[in-house]
DNA sequence: CGTACGGTTGACGAGTGTCAAGGGTAGTGG
DNA sequence: CCACTACCCTTGACACTCGTCAACCGTACG
Protein backbone atom coordinates (compact mmCIF):
# COMPACT_ATOMS: atom_id res chain seq x y z
CA UNK A 1 0.00 0.00 0.00
CA UNK A 2 2.52 2.49 0.77
CA UNK A 3 5.00 2.79 -2.32
CA UNK A 4 8.27 3.20 -0.43
CA UNK A 5 7.92 0.02 1.02
CA UNK A 6 9.05 -2.09 -1.83
CA UNK A 7 11.72 -0.67 -1.90
CA UNK A 8 15.01 -3.11 -2.49
CA UNK A 9 17.75 -2.28 -0.96
CA UNK A 10 17.72 -3.08 3.02
CA UNK A 11 19.88 0.25 3.90
CA UNK A 12 16.52 2.31 2.23
CA UNK A 13 14.51 0.40 5.42
CA UNK A 14 13.88 3.35 7.11
CA UNK A 15 13.84 5.66 4.02
CA UNK A 16 11.14 8.62 4.56
CA UNK A 17 8.88 11.12 2.52
CA UNK A 18 10.98 14.10 1.49
CA UNK A 19 9.37 16.25 3.10
CA UNK A 20 9.90 14.34 6.47
CA UNK A 21 13.28 13.58 6.08
CA UNK A 22 14.16 17.53 5.26
CA UNK A 23 11.85 18.55 8.04
CA UNK A 24 13.09 20.98 10.64
CA UNK A 25 10.75 19.57 13.33
CA UNK A 26 11.12 15.91 12.73
CA UNK A 27 12.39 14.60 15.49
CA UNK A 28 11.41 17.32 18.15
CA UNK A 29 7.87 17.69 17.23
CA UNK A 30 5.36 14.78 17.90
CA UNK A 31 6.82 13.07 14.92
CA UNK A 32 9.63 11.71 16.93
CA UNK A 33 7.62 8.98 18.64
CA UNK A 34 7.16 7.75 14.68
CA UNK A 35 9.62 5.39 13.11
CA UNK A 36 11.08 6.10 9.81
CA UNK A 37 8.32 3.53 8.73
CA UNK A 38 5.93 4.56 10.84
CA UNK A 39 5.76 7.80 10.13
CA UNK A 40 4.36 7.25 6.24
CA UNK A 41 1.12 6.55 7.79
CA UNK A 42 1.02 10.39 8.99
CA UNK A 43 2.97 11.88 5.85
CA UNK A 44 -0.06 10.57 3.34
CA UNK A 45 -2.12 12.56 5.46
CA UNK A 46 -0.98 15.28 5.98
CA UNK A 47 0.42 18.40 3.38
CA UNK A 48 2.02 21.68 4.50
CA UNK A 49 0.47 25.23 4.78
CA UNK A 50 1.89 28.87 5.06
CA UNK A 51 0.29 31.54 6.68
CA UNK A 52 1.24 35.20 6.81
CA UNK A 53 1.39 37.31 9.67
CA UNK A 54 -2.23 38.83 10.98
CA UNK A 55 -3.70 35.33 9.07
CA UNK A 56 -5.68 33.11 11.29
CA UNK A 57 -5.58 29.21 11.39
CA UNK A 58 -9.08 28.31 14.01
CA UNK A 59 -10.93 31.08 14.59
CA UNK A 60 -13.01 31.25 18.03
CA UNK A 61 -16.42 29.09 17.44
CA UNK A 62 -14.96 27.57 14.26
CA UNK A 63 -14.97 24.04 14.79
CA UNK A 64 -11.27 22.17 14.37
CA UNK A 65 -11.44 19.99 11.23
CA UNK A 66 -7.71 20.04 10.97
CA UNK A 67 -4.53 19.48 13.49
CA UNK A 68 -1.18 20.54 12.49
CA UNK A 69 2.49 20.55 13.49
CA UNK A 70 4.45 24.41 13.67
CA UNK A 71 7.16 24.17 11.38
CA UNK A 72 8.75 27.40 11.38
CA UNK A 73 7.49 30.76 12.22
CA UNK A 74 4.86 31.64 15.82
CA UNK A 75 1.64 31.79 16.68
CA UNK A 76 -0.51 33.27 19.19
CA UNK A 77 -3.25 31.59 20.69
CA UNK A 78 -5.35 33.45 22.01
CA UNK A 79 -9.30 34.75 23.40
CA UNK A 80 -10.47 37.73 22.92
CA UNK A 81 -13.99 39.65 23.93
CA UNK A 82 -16.54 41.90 22.40
CA UNK A 83 -15.27 45.15 24.07
CA UNK A 84 -11.48 44.98 22.45
CA UNK A 85 -10.33 42.86 25.46
CA UNK A 86 -7.77 40.22 24.33
CA UNK A 87 -5.63 37.74 26.08
CA UNK A 88 -2.87 35.62 24.94
CA UNK A 89 -3.04 32.13 26.68
CA UNK A 90 0.18 30.48 24.96
CA UNK A 91 2.21 31.01 22.05
CA UNK A 92 3.08 28.64 19.09
CA UNK A 93 6.79 27.78 18.08
CA UNK A 94 8.30 25.87 15.38
CA UNK A 95 7.92 21.93 16.62
CA UNK A 96 4.34 22.94 18.38
CA UNK A 97 1.59 20.88 18.16
CA UNK A 98 -2.12 22.54 17.36
CA UNK A 99 -4.65 20.22 18.22
CA UNK A 100 -6.70 21.63 21.37
CA UNK A 101 -9.50 19.79 23.11
CA UNK A 102 -9.92 16.52 21.51
CA UNK A 103 -12.75 15.56 23.55
CA UNK A 104 -15.19 13.58 22.41
CA UNK A 105 -17.82 15.85 22.23
CA UNK A 106 -17.43 18.16 18.99
CA UNK A 107 -17.26 21.21 21.18
CA UNK A 108 -16.04 24.48 19.56
CA UNK A 109 -12.70 25.87 19.18
CA UNK A 110 -12.62 28.19 22.55
CA UNK A 111 -9.56 29.99 21.07
CA UNK A 112 -8.00 32.04 17.70
CA UNK A 113 -4.61 30.98 16.46
CA UNK A 114 -3.15 33.74 14.62
CA UNK A 115 0.46 33.98 13.16
CA UNK A 116 2.37 36.39 13.90
CA UNK A 117 5.37 35.81 12.27
CA UNK A 118 5.71 34.42 8.76
CA UNK A 119 3.96 30.60 9.64
CA UNK A 120 4.52 27.01 8.54
CA UNK A 121 2.25 24.50 9.33
CA UNK A 122 2.36 20.77 8.57
CA UNK A 123 -1.58 20.21 8.80
CA UNK A 124 -3.69 16.95 8.58
CA UNK A 125 -7.09 16.31 9.21
CA UNK A 126 -8.38 15.48 12.81
CA UNK A 127 -10.11 12.00 12.09
CA UNK A 128 -6.80 10.14 10.39
CA UNK A 129 -4.50 11.73 13.22
CA UNK A 130 -7.02 10.25 16.33
CA UNK A 131 -6.62 6.49 14.52
CA UNK A 132 -2.94 7.12 14.19
CA UNK A 133 -2.90 7.92 17.67
CA UNK A 134 -4.78 4.30 18.64
CA UNK A 135 -2.28 2.53 16.48
CA UNK A 136 0.87 3.89 18.30
CA UNK A 137 1.02 4.42 21.20
CA UNK A 138 4.24 6.00 21.82
CA UNK A 139 2.39 8.91 19.73
CA UNK A 140 -0.22 9.24 22.75
CA UNK A 141 2.43 9.13 25.08
CA UNK A 142 4.40 12.02 23.40
CA UNK A 143 1.21 13.75 23.25
CA UNK A 144 0.52 13.50 26.44
CA UNK A 145 3.99 14.52 27.76
CA UNK A 146 3.42 17.67 25.21
CA UNK A 147 -0.06 18.51 27.04
CA UNK A 148 1.22 18.37 30.69
CA UNK A 149 4.67 20.73 29.59
CA UNK A 150 1.57 23.20 28.17
CA UNK A 151 -0.18 22.44 31.78
CA UNK A 152 3.00 22.87 33.56
CA UNK A 153 3.59 26.05 31.51
CA UNK A 154 -0.20 27.51 32.20
CA UNK A 155 0.04 27.47 35.84
CA UNK A 156 2.92 28.97 35.57
CA UNK A 157 1.22 31.97 33.88
CA UNK A 158 -1.13 31.80 36.32
CA UNK A 159 1.04 32.64 39.00
CA UNK A 160 2.76 35.80 36.47
CA UNK A 161 -1.30 37.21 35.82
CA UNK A 162 -2.02 36.78 39.52
CA UNK A 163 0.19 37.90 41.38
CA UNK A 164 3.51 39.65 40.05
CA UNK A 165 4.12 43.19 39.51
CA UNK A 166 4.56 44.82 36.02
CA UNK A 167 8.24 44.71 35.98
CA UNK A 168 8.70 41.31 37.05
CA UNK A 169 5.99 39.81 33.97
CA UNK A 170 8.11 41.86 31.78
CA UNK A 171 11.22 40.24 32.79
CA UNK A 172 9.85 36.99 33.20
CA UNK A 173 8.23 37.23 29.85
CA UNK A 174 11.92 38.28 28.26
CA UNK A 175 13.09 35.21 30.31
CA UNK A 176 10.87 32.93 28.69
CA UNK A 177 10.80 34.04 25.48
CA UNK A 178 15.14 33.96 25.46
CA UNK A 179 14.92 30.31 26.22
CA UNK A 180 12.43 29.41 23.85
CA UNK A 181 14.65 31.17 21.10
CA UNK A 182 17.70 29.25 22.50
CA UNK A 183 15.79 25.47 22.05
CA UNK A 184 15.17 26.43 18.86
CA UNK A 185 18.91 27.42 17.60
CA UNK A 186 17.28 31.19 16.72
CA UNK A 187 20.60 33.15 17.78
CA UNK A 188 22.61 33.19 20.77
CA UNK A 189 21.71 33.13 24.52
CA UNK A 190 22.37 37.03 24.83
CA UNK A 191 20.85 38.68 22.08
CA UNK A 192 17.42 37.46 20.09
CA UNK A 193 14.35 38.97 18.43
CA UNK A 194 11.42 39.44 20.34
CA UNK A 195 8.69 37.68 18.12
CA UNK A 196 5.75 39.77 19.82
CA UNK A 197 5.48 43.68 19.06
CA UNK A 198 4.46 45.86 21.99
CA UNK A 199 0.32 45.35 22.19
CA UNK A 200 1.04 41.31 21.65
CA UNK A 201 3.54 41.32 24.45
CA UNK A 202 1.05 43.47 26.54
CA UNK A 203 -2.07 40.92 25.89
CA UNK A 204 0.07 37.84 26.62
CA UNK A 205 1.09 39.58 30.63
CA UNK A 206 -2.33 41.06 30.98
CA UNK A 207 -0.59 44.77 30.70
CA UNK A 208 -1.50 47.78 28.66
CA UNK A 209 1.22 48.62 25.36
CA UNK A 210 2.51 52.09 27.52
CA UNK A 211 3.30 49.95 31.01
CA UNK A 212 5.38 47.12 28.97
CA UNK A 213 7.02 49.64 27.07
CA UNK A 214 7.84 51.63 30.46
CA UNK A 215 9.03 48.82 31.83
CA UNK A 216 11.10 48.02 29.15
CA UNK A 217 12.57 51.64 29.64
CA UNK A 218 12.97 50.79 32.80
CA UNK A 219 14.87 47.48 32.59
CA UNK A 220 17.29 49.46 29.72
CA UNK A 221 17.97 52.40 32.46
CA UNK A 222 18.98 49.98 35.28
CA UNK A 223 21.20 48.10 32.55
CA UNK A 224 19.48 44.50 33.03
CA UNK A 225 19.08 44.56 29.03
CA UNK A 226 19.99 46.29 26.12
CA UNK A 227 18.27 46.74 22.85
CA UNK A 228 18.96 47.29 19.55
CA UNK A 229 16.22 48.57 18.05
CA UNK A 230 12.58 47.96 19.38
CA UNK A 231 12.94 44.58 18.77
CA UNK A 232 16.00 42.95 19.07
CA UNK A 233 17.04 42.46 23.00
CA UNK A 234 20.40 41.95 24.48
CA UNK A 235 20.37 40.13 27.69
CA UNK A 236 23.59 39.41 28.72
CA UNK A 237 23.39 38.85 32.47
CA UNK A 238 20.85 36.02 32.96
CA UNK A 239 20.99 35.74 37.07
CA UNK A 240 20.12 39.41 37.16
CA UNK A 241 17.23 39.21 34.86
CA UNK A 242 15.72 36.34 37.11
CA UNK A 243 16.33 38.28 39.97
CA UNK A 244 13.66 41.48 38.64
CA UNK A 245 11.46 37.83 37.15
CA UNK A 246 10.02 37.30 41.08
CA UNK A 247 9.05 33.88 42.03
CA UNK B 1 -3.55 -12.88 46.28
CA UNK B 2 -6.66 -11.12 46.34
CA UNK B 3 -9.25 -12.49 48.81
CA UNK B 4 -12.02 -11.45 46.48
CA UNK B 5 -10.60 -13.21 43.53
CA UNK B 6 -11.73 -16.64 44.51
CA UNK B 7 -15.21 -16.57 44.63
CA UNK B 8 -17.18 -19.60 43.45
CA UNK B 9 -20.41 -18.09 42.05
CA UNK B 10 -19.76 -17.02 37.80
CA UNK B 11 -21.79 -13.91 38.47
CA UNK B 12 -19.38 -12.60 40.91
CA UNK B 13 -16.95 -12.54 37.67
CA UNK B 14 -16.89 -8.84 37.42
CA UNK B 15 -16.66 -8.57 41.01
CA UNK B 16 -13.98 -6.20 42.79
CA UNK B 17 -12.28 -5.25 45.40
CA UNK B 18 -14.43 -4.29 48.14
CA UNK B 19 -12.90 -0.44 48.06
CA UNK B 20 -13.65 0.01 44.59
CA UNK B 21 -16.99 -1.46 44.49
CA UNK B 22 -18.35 1.33 47.06
CA UNK B 23 -15.43 3.83 45.99
CA UNK B 24 -17.64 7.32 45.45
CA UNK B 25 -15.71 8.48 42.51
CA UNK B 26 -14.91 4.22 41.13
CA UNK B 27 -16.78 5.75 37.39
CA UNK B 28 -16.06 9.28 37.21
CA UNK B 29 -12.29 8.97 38.37
CA UNK B 30 -9.66 7.62 36.07
CA UNK B 31 -10.68 4.43 37.53
CA UNK B 32 -13.66 4.71 35.31
CA UNK B 33 -11.38 3.55 32.64
CA UNK B 34 -10.90 0.23 33.73
CA UNK B 35 -13.01 -3.03 34.10
CA UNK B 36 -13.95 -4.96 36.79
CA UNK B 37 -10.98 -7.32 36.31
CA UNK B 38 -8.27 -4.54 35.37
CA UNK B 39 -8.88 -2.36 38.49
CA UNK B 40 -7.48 -4.99 40.42
CA UNK B 41 -4.22 -4.35 39.84
CA UNK B 42 -4.57 -0.65 40.51
CA UNK B 43 -6.40 -1.55 43.85
CA UNK B 44 -3.48 -3.77 45.02
CA UNK B 45 -1.04 -1.30 44.85
CA UNK B 46 -3.32 1.42 46.23
CA UNK B 47 -3.79 2.80 49.99
CA UNK B 48 -6.93 5.33 51.12
CA UNK B 49 -5.58 8.59 52.84
CA UNK B 50 -7.12 11.12 55.32
CA UNK B 51 -5.94 14.91 55.21
CA UNK B 52 -7.26 17.20 57.85
CA UNK B 53 -8.06 20.88 56.83
CA UNK B 54 -4.13 22.37 56.30
CA UNK B 55 -2.50 19.39 55.87
CA UNK B 56 -0.20 19.06 52.82
CA UNK B 57 0.03 16.10 50.13
CA UNK B 58 3.06 17.24 48.16
CA UNK B 59 5.30 20.64 49.34
CA UNK B 60 6.80 22.39 46.82
CA UNK B 61 10.70 21.49 46.28
CA UNK B 62 9.91 17.59 46.98
CA UNK B 63 10.17 14.78 44.69
CA UNK B 64 6.37 13.27 44.24
CA UNK B 65 6.40 9.44 45.28
CA UNK B 66 2.59 8.83 45.48
CA UNK B 67 -0.17 9.77 42.89
CA UNK B 68 -3.66 9.47 43.80
CA UNK B 69 -6.98 10.13 43.16
CA UNK B 70 -9.60 12.31 45.41
CA UNK B 71 -12.24 10.85 46.43
CA UNK B 72 -13.67 12.90 48.90
CA UNK B 73 -13.61 16.97 50.13
CA UNK B 74 -11.33 19.69 48.38
CA UNK B 75 -7.61 20.57 47.89
CA UNK B 76 -5.91 23.43 46.45
CA UNK B 77 -3.13 23.52 43.94
CA UNK B 78 -0.89 26.35 45.09
CA UNK B 79 2.94 28.58 44.61
CA UNK B 80 4.31 30.82 47.23
CA UNK B 81 6.66 32.95 47.30
CA UNK B 82 9.47 34.07 49.90
CA UNK B 83 7.35 37.31 50.55
CA UNK B 84 4.19 35.84 51.11
CA UNK B 85 2.50 36.29 48.02
CA UNK B 86 0.68 33.28 46.85
CA UNK B 87 -1.49 31.54 43.68
CA UNK B 88 -4.05 29.25 43.76
CA UNK B 89 -3.53 27.53 40.00
CA UNK B 90 -6.17 24.83 40.61
CA UNK B 91 -8.73 23.24 42.92
CA UNK B 92 -8.92 19.88 43.47
CA UNK B 93 -12.43 17.63 43.66
CA UNK B 94 -13.85 14.34 44.19
CA UNK B 95 -12.92 12.08 41.06
CA UNK B 96 -9.72 14.60 40.26
CA UNK B 97 -6.40 12.88 40.29
CA UNK B 98 -3.23 14.17 41.75
CA UNK B 99 -0.14 13.31 39.40
CA UNK B 100 1.71 15.99 37.72
CA UNK B 101 4.56 16.31 35.53
CA UNK B 102 5.60 12.94 35.08
CA UNK B 103 7.90 13.90 32.68
CA UNK B 104 11.18 11.59 32.20
CA UNK B 105 13.47 13.94 34.41
CA UNK B 106 12.53 13.06 38.14
CA UNK B 107 12.10 16.69 38.60
CA UNK B 108 10.87 18.18 41.90
CA UNK B 109 7.19 19.26 42.30
CA UNK B 110 6.58 23.11 41.69
CA UNK B 111 3.50 23.20 43.42
CA UNK B 112 2.31 22.39 47.03
CA UNK B 113 -1.21 20.39 47.53
CA UNK B 114 -2.75 21.38 50.28
CA UNK B 115 -6.50 20.08 52.21
CA UNK B 116 -9.03 22.52 52.03
CA UNK B 117 -11.65 20.40 53.87
CA UNK B 118 -11.45 17.05 55.12
CA UNK B 119 -9.87 15.34 52.23
CA UNK B 120 -9.90 11.48 51.23
CA UNK B 121 -7.33 10.34 49.34
CA UNK B 122 -7.01 6.84 47.24
CA UNK B 123 -3.12 6.76 46.71
CA UNK B 124 -0.68 4.51 44.80
CA UNK B 125 3.09 4.42 44.18
CA UNK B 126 4.30 6.52 40.97
CA UNK B 127 5.89 3.96 39.14
CA UNK B 128 3.49 0.61 40.03
CA UNK B 129 0.73 3.46 37.88
CA UNK B 130 3.30 4.22 35.61
CA UNK B 131 3.51 0.79 34.77
CA UNK B 132 -0.32 0.05 34.37
CA UNK B 133 -0.16 3.29 31.86
CA UNK B 134 1.29 1.36 29.21
CA UNK B 135 -0.25 -1.65 29.92
CA UNK B 136 -3.79 -0.30 29.62
CA UNK B 137 -4.42 2.14 26.89
CA UNK B 138 -8.03 3.23 27.87
CA UNK B 139 -6.45 4.38 31.11
CA UNK B 140 -3.69 6.61 29.66
CA UNK B 141 -6.20 7.90 27.03
CA UNK B 142 -8.37 8.78 30.41
CA UNK B 143 -5.57 10.72 31.26
CA UNK B 144 -5.21 12.67 28.24
CA UNK B 145 -8.40 13.57 28.38
CA UNK B 146 -8.24 14.71 31.93
CA UNK B 147 -5.20 16.57 31.08
CA UNK B 148 -6.29 18.58 28.35
CA UNK B 149 -9.37 19.36 30.26
CA UNK B 150 -7.44 20.82 32.70
CA UNK B 151 -5.60 22.93 30.45
CA UNK B 152 -8.52 24.26 28.74
CA UNK B 153 -9.56 25.67 32.49
CA UNK B 154 -5.96 26.76 33.06
CA UNK B 155 -6.14 28.91 30.44
CA UNK B 156 -9.78 30.14 30.96
CA UNK B 157 -8.36 31.26 34.07
CA UNK B 158 -5.22 32.82 32.33
CA UNK B 159 -8.05 35.21 31.07
CA UNK B 160 -9.63 35.76 34.06
CA UNK B 161 -6.53 36.69 35.77
CA UNK B 162 -4.84 39.07 32.99
CA UNK B 163 -8.25 40.56 31.87
CA UNK B 164 -11.25 40.48 33.68
CA UNK B 165 -12.19 43.11 36.51
CA UNK B 166 -12.42 42.17 39.63
CA UNK B 167 -16.19 42.08 39.96
CA UNK B 168 -15.81 39.68 36.96
CA UNK B 169 -13.42 37.60 38.67
CA UNK B 170 -15.40 37.20 41.63
CA UNK B 171 -18.60 36.37 39.34
CA UNK B 172 -16.90 34.30 37.43
CA UNK B 173 -15.42 32.37 40.74
CA UNK B 174 -18.93 31.58 42.13
CA UNK B 175 -20.31 30.25 38.75
CA UNK B 176 -17.17 27.77 38.28
CA UNK B 177 -17.72 26.98 41.95
CA UNK B 178 -21.16 26.20 41.77
CA UNK B 179 -21.03 24.27 38.41
CA UNK B 180 -18.44 21.66 40.29
CA UNK B 181 -20.58 21.39 43.50
CA UNK B 182 -23.58 20.40 41.12
CA UNK B 183 -21.34 17.96 39.08
CA UNK B 184 -20.32 16.41 42.62
CA UNK B 185 -23.90 16.67 43.48
CA UNK B 186 -23.25 18.54 46.38
CA UNK B 187 -26.63 20.84 47.07
CA UNK B 188 -28.83 21.53 44.51
CA UNK B 189 -28.42 24.64 41.70
CA UNK B 190 -28.88 27.48 43.29
CA UNK B 191 -27.81 27.18 46.91
CA UNK B 192 -24.43 26.00 47.94
CA UNK B 193 -21.69 26.50 50.30
CA UNK B 194 -18.32 27.94 49.33
CA UNK B 195 -15.41 25.40 49.89
CA UNK B 196 -13.13 28.31 49.79
CA UNK B 197 -12.36 31.39 52.43
CA UNK B 198 -11.82 34.96 51.33
CA UNK B 199 -8.16 34.49 51.42
CA UNK B 200 -7.81 31.23 49.47
CA UNK B 201 -10.52 32.84 47.22
CA UNK B 202 -8.17 36.04 46.65
CA UNK B 203 -5.36 33.48 46.02
CA UNK B 204 -6.77 31.78 43.50
CA UNK B 205 -8.57 34.72 41.13
CA UNK B 206 -5.93 37.33 42.06
CA UNK B 207 -7.14 39.48 43.99
CA UNK B 208 -6.96 40.71 47.80
CA UNK B 209 -9.14 38.99 50.56
CA UNK B 210 -10.82 42.77 50.94
CA UNK B 211 -11.19 43.16 47.41
CA UNK B 212 -13.11 39.81 47.25
CA UNK B 213 -15.30 40.56 50.27
CA UNK B 214 -16.52 44.39 49.12
CA UNK B 215 -17.30 42.43 45.49
CA UNK B 216 -19.04 40.08 47.07
CA UNK B 217 -21.00 42.35 48.94
CA UNK B 218 -21.61 44.65 46.15
CA UNK B 219 -22.72 41.70 44.03
CA UNK B 220 -25.47 41.10 47.34
CA UNK B 221 -26.34 44.78 47.31
CA UNK B 222 -27.23 44.23 43.39
CA UNK B 223 -29.42 41.06 44.03
CA UNK B 224 -27.22 38.80 41.83
CA UNK B 225 -26.77 36.53 44.77
CA UNK B 226 -28.02 35.95 48.19
CA UNK B 227 -25.79 34.64 51.30
CA UNK B 228 -26.58 32.86 54.17
CA UNK B 229 -23.66 33.27 56.63
CA UNK B 230 -19.89 33.87 54.78
CA UNK B 231 -20.17 30.57 53.43
CA UNK B 232 -23.37 29.72 51.74
CA UNK B 233 -24.14 31.53 48.73
CA UNK B 234 -27.58 31.39 46.93
CA UNK B 235 -27.22 32.12 42.87
CA UNK B 236 -31.57 31.93 41.80
CA UNK B 237 -30.51 33.78 38.54
CA UNK B 238 -27.40 32.08 36.99
CA UNK B 239 -28.18 34.09 33.82
CA UNK B 240 -27.48 37.07 35.66
CA UNK B 241 -24.88 35.70 37.20
CA UNK B 242 -23.31 34.92 33.85
CA UNK B 243 -23.32 38.21 32.54
CA UNK B 244 -21.50 39.79 35.66
CA UNK B 245 -18.86 37.20 34.39
CA UNK B 246 -17.39 38.75 31.85
CA UNK B 247 -16.34 36.97 28.50
C1' DC C 1 9.51 63.59 0.89
C1' DG C 2 5.22 62.26 3.01
C1' DT C 3 2.50 59.09 5.33
C1' DA C 4 1.43 55.34 8.38
C1' DC C 5 2.35 52.52 12.02
C1' DG C 6 4.49 51.07 16.12
C1' DG C 7 6.84 52.59 20.10
C1' DT C 8 7.84 56.07 23.77
C1' DT C 9 6.81 59.46 27.12
C1' DG C 10 3.96 62.51 30.08
C1' DA C 11 -0.11 63.95 32.86
C1' DC C 12 -3.85 62.38 35.07
C1' DG C 13 -7.38 59.25 37.06
C1' DA C 14 -9.53 54.89 38.28
C1' DG C 15 -9.32 50.55 40.38
C1' DT C 16 -7.26 47.81 43.49
C1' DG C 17 -3.95 47.17 47.43
C1' DT C 18 -2.66 48.49 52.13
C1' DC C 19 -3.46 49.55 56.78
C1' DA C 20 -6.45 49.77 60.54
C1' DA C 21 -10.57 49.25 63.13
C1' DG C 22 -14.80 47.03 64.03
C1' DG C 23 -18.31 43.14 63.80
C1' DG C 24 -20.03 38.06 63.49
C1' DT C 25 -19.82 33.60 64.43
C1' DA C 26 -18.29 29.31 66.03
C1' DG C 27 -15.95 26.81 69.30
C1' DT C 28 -14.28 26.44 74.23
C1' DG C 29 -14.41 26.56 78.98
C1' DG C 30 -16.56 27.94 83.10
C1' DC D 1 -26.36 27.69 79.30
C1' DC D 2 -23.75 31.62 78.96
C1' DA D 3 -19.46 34.24 78.45
C1' DC D 4 -14.96 34.47 76.41
C1' DT D 5 -11.92 34.05 72.87
C1' DA D 6 -10.15 33.54 68.41
C1' DC D 7 -10.64 33.72 63.84
C1' DC D 8 -12.66 35.21 59.75
C1' DC D 9 -15.13 38.59 57.47
C1' DT D 10 -16.52 43.37 56.60
C1' DT D 11 -15.98 48.21 56.19
C1' DG D 12 -13.53 52.62 55.90
C1' DA D 13 -9.70 55.84 54.74
C1' DC D 14 -5.87 56.39 52.11
C1' DA D 15 -1.89 55.22 48.96
C1' DC D 16 -0.02 53.44 44.91
C1' DT D 17 0.32 50.90 40.82
C1' DC D 18 -1.22 50.59 36.52
C1' DG D 19 -4.70 52.14 32.90
C1' DT D 20 -6.32 55.95 30.04
C1' DC D 21 -5.80 59.72 27.05
C1' DA D 22 -2.91 62.41 24.33
C1' DA D 23 1.15 64.09 22.17
C1' DC D 24 5.39 63.05 20.16
C1' DC D 25 9.15 60.33 17.99
C1' DG D 26 11.42 57.12 14.88
C1' DT D 27 11.53 53.98 11.32
C1' DA D 28 9.74 51.70 7.13
C1' DC D 29 7.56 52.07 3.05
C1' DG D 30 5.27 54.16 -0.81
Amino acid sequence: MNYEADQTFPADLGAEPERCATCAVRNSSLCGALSSDEINDLNKLSRPKSLKPGQTFVFEGDQIKDFANVTQGVAKLMRGSEDGREQIVGLLFPSDFIGGPMSDTNQDEPYTIEAVSPLELCIFPRDGFEVLLEKYPALERKLLDRTLNELQLAREWMVLLGRKTAQERVATFIMHVAEKMRNHGCQGTIGFDLPLGRADIADHIGLTIETVSRQITQLRKEGVIDMQGARHILAYDADRLRDYAGF
